[in-house]
DNA sequence: ACTAAGGCCTGTAGTTACTACAAGGTCAAG
DNA sequence: CTTGACCTTGTAGTAACTACAGGCCTTAGT
C-alpha cells in the first residue's frame, strides 16, 4: 500500500503520514524501490490508533506514551487506565474554564441595554482601571 | 512609563507587550532619547482591553476587531454585541465538543475492568478496525 | 512510443500567540 | 568605574500540522 492509499483508509492526508513518520510517532515505512513508502496492515493499525487517539483530545506526547504502552509488552491496563483518568481531569478543567467564560461573556453581553449607543458600556467596562 | 513598568501595571511580561506592537494591535509607543518606549495612561488603557479581551477568550482577529470598534466613533454598542454573542456561540460550540470527549473519554475507562491485564481492552478498541 | 495526469519525493515556510534567548546599548548607585 | 538592572533588536522555539515548490515516477490513453 502506498501512502496515498493509506491516507484515503484512514482518512488523513498524505502530509499528516508523513509528519508522524518525521516526528517518530509513526514507525518509519519500508520504501519500495522506486523510494516510494510502502505500508501494510499493521502501519494502518498503528496509524488508526493514533488517530483516534488524537480524536479523543490526547495530544502528540500522551499519543505517543500511548502507543509505548500498546507497544510493550510489560504494560498493564493500569497505566492506560492512569492516561486515560489524567485525560479526563485535564478535559474537565478545559471544561470549567470554558464555562466560567461562557458565564462572564453573559453578564457582559446583558450590559448591551441599549444597541444604537456610540457609548458602549462593554468597551467602557473592558477599558476601566481596577 | 518605561515598558518594565507598564508591564508589571498589566500584568503581562515585557515582550508580550512588544510583540503586541509589533503585530499593530497596540499603538506603537513614543520612544524617548535613548530609543526606549515610552508609555501613558492611555497606552496602559488600551493594554488592559487587549489583555481582558485575550482573558475572556476572544483570539487575535476578535481582539482587534474589537479596538477598532472602541477606536471608531461610529461605531455602536450593537456592533460590540455582535462580536460577544458570535464569541458565545463559538465558547459554546468548544463546550459540546469538550463534553462529547469527556463522556467518550469516560466510556473507554470503564473497560478497564481488570488492571493487572495485559491485554489492555482499551488499546485493542483504539486499534481495531472499523 | 509518446504524452498528460496524477502520485510520490524532499525541503521549506506559514499558521497562533506567544516565550526565550543572544548580543549589545543605557543608566543610576556605590 | 564597575556592577546590575533595565532597555534594544533579531532570531529561534513551541504544537500540530498545512501548503507549497521543484522535481522524479507511474499509469492510462492515443
Amino acid at each position: 500500500m502506498r501512502i496515498g492509499r493509506l491516507a484515503d483508509a484512514c482518512d488523513c492526508s498524505r502530509e499528516t503520514i508523513r509528519y508522524y513518520e518525521k516526528i517518530g510517532l509513526l514507525p518509519p515505512a519500508i520504501r519500495s524501490a522506486n523510494g516510494y513508502r510502502s505500508y501494510d496492515a499493521s502501519h494502518q493499525k498503528w496509524l488508526t490508533f493514533i488517530l483516534r487517539s488524537k480524536a479523543l483530545g490526547f495530544n502528540q506526547n500522551e499519543v505517543r506514551r500511548l502507543t509505548n504502552l500498546a507497544d510493550a509488552p510489560s504494560s498493564t491496563c493500569q497505566d492506560v487506565h492512569q492516561l486515560i483518568l489524567a485525560h479526563i481531569d485535564d478535559v474537565r478543567a478545559r471544561l470549567q474554564e470554558l464555562q466560567q467564560l461562557e458565564s462572564s461573556l453573559l453578564r457582559l453581553e446583558e450590559k448591551c441595554i441599549d444597541e444604537t449607543l456610540h457609548e458602549c458600556p462593554v468597551i467602557d467596562e473592558l477599558m476601566a482601571s481596577t
